[in-house]
DNA sequence: TCTGGGGTCCTGACCCTG
DNA sequence: TCTGCAGGGTCAGGACCC
């Protein structure tokens, strides 16, 4: 029994179905039922989404476009419109709210909702789940799997267990609606593999595999002293609570972004030295757009860069002044590409704010170069704000072939254009 | 021609301070 | 003044998530 074995299980977790795949389909009708990938279309891109039925190919998310296009060369492949994803997103999570106030997104195709305070009014988790998903495709014509638990964790297991399958015909039908009732979590959870564990990637199933741990049942008999030594006392502990069917996390609505940042691939390396410094004012300048636009300065400014081999370094500096200013984001971050050699050719550019303060803590001081800077700042987000992003860019990342400032979503899924 | 982008969290090394 | 130690902050890297 799990400590929260008498709690009602009323956690859902919602996950759209082949969510980027669907979107596009809704256009296409005449696509379905045929193996379709969206994701990065050039050399360097990797798929974001694949219906069921390029799924049965061995298709799947965050492969290489490149692979993919071997396993399955007459997939349809599309570039994606995240925009577009988003404002369904958007409609998707209202309609998680007419049931309960207390929806976590936990990205554009999933969320956590609390439901324990909505049963009154809309009948038991299991119904109210069925409701989401009637709801969801009468307001979109989309489908969605949902997990019921008592917690977030099995919530998400379960909506995993309640999804479709792949095959070539196209998708076999899933549960739908998956409810891990209570008394039945450690039966539903112990037969797992340990990769289903939140925090369990290819490297620590590999120390795991070596320990002899291959089902999460064999990981909750591992004494919890054996596992923290194995794997370090915080993830240690959180595995073992994990597969024990503990996990206290409550579902919180709002979050607060801990650190803001772009970051971008290019179509071939870049070795220059100039093309490198207008990508970075064009990517600082993205940043410190959604700083401003969030009412936050970093303390912290990472700089992170990719080299051809793959091999990647940050760099990192926490400055006197918070920063949301592009000039002053820029300048701190090419202090910070100078210690680097870029000589071998750079594959991928980013730049990150950490440390987020509320803007308004900023002292201003008399010799503070950035200030006219701010108000340029303010009149560029002003411009854009009524024009559009494109309206207005630096002058150096104009120069830069055209390049715009580089905004949320752009080149989601790597270059469009083959390397070379 | 494998390997994107936007994040979070953890760990260990190092430095500073009391 | 020197030394050892603990604690906190910074920095870099790794692993993981969707």
């Amino acid at each position: 029994m799990t400590d929260q074995a008498e709690e009602p299980p009323g956690i859902l977790h919602v996950d759209m179905d082949a969510f980027f795949v669907s979107v596009e389909l809704l256009d296409r009708p005449e696509l379905v039922g045929r193996p379709v990938v969206v994701g990065g279309t050039g050399g360097r891109g990797v798929v974001a989404s694949a219906s069921y039925e390029a799924r049965a190919y061995g298709l799947h998310s965050a492969q290489a476009t490149a692979q993919a296009r071997r396993l399955c060369p007459d997939a349809v492949f599309l570039p994606g419109d995240h925009r577009r994803y988003s404002e369904v997103s958007g409609r998707i999570m209202e309609v998680f709210g007419r049931f309960t106030p207390l929806v976590e997104p936990l990205s554009l195709d999933e969320a956590f909702l609390d439901v324990r305070g909505a049963v009154r009014l809309f009948g038991s988790s299991e119904r109210i789940a069925h409701q989401i998903r009637d709801a969801v495709h009468d307001a979109e014509g989309l489908t969605c799997s949902v997990g019921v638990a008592p917690n977030k964790f099995l919530a998400k297991l379960a909506s995993e267990a309640a999804k479709p399958a792949a095959a070539p015909s196209g998708p076999v039908p899933g549960a739908e609606v998956l409810v891990v009732a209570p008394g039945d979590e450690l039966a539903f959870l112990h037969p797992l593999p340990v990769s289903a564990l939140w925090g369990v990637g290819p490297k620590t199933a590999e120390k795991l595999d070596r320990l002899a741990i291959r089902t999460v049942g064999d990981l909750a008999a591992l004494p919890l002293d054996v596992l923290r030594h194995a794997l370090g006392d915080a993830s240690g502990r959180h595995l073992h609570a994990l597969a024990n069917g503990r996990d206290e996390r409550a579902v919180v609505p709002h979050h607060r972004a801990k650190s803001i940042g772009h970051e971008e691939t290019f179509p071939a390396d870049l070795a220059d030295r100039a093309d490198l410094d207008r990508e970075l004012v064009r990517l600082a300048d993205g940043v410190a757009m959604r700083l401003r636009s969030a009412g936050v300065a970093a303390r912290t400014v990472v700089v992170k860069v990719r080299f051809g081999d793959f091999s990647t370094v940050t760099r990192s500096i926490t400055v006197p002044e918070p920063v949301d200013s592009g000039r002053a984001l820029w300048q701190t971050a090419k202090g910070l590409l100078d210690q680097l050699d870029t000589a071998p050719g750079v594959r991928l550019l980013g730049v990150s704010g950490f440390g987020l303060v509320p803007a308004g803590v900023r002292q201003l001081r008399l010799d503070d170069e950035s200030v006219p800077w701010s108000d340029a700042d303010g009149a560029m987000d002003r411009i854009r704000a009524r024009f559009g992003t494109d309206a207005i860019a630096p002058a150096s990342a104009l120069r830069a072939g055209g390049p715009r400032v580089k905004q949320r979503g752009d080149q989601q899924w790597g270059p469009e254009h083959p390397a070379g």
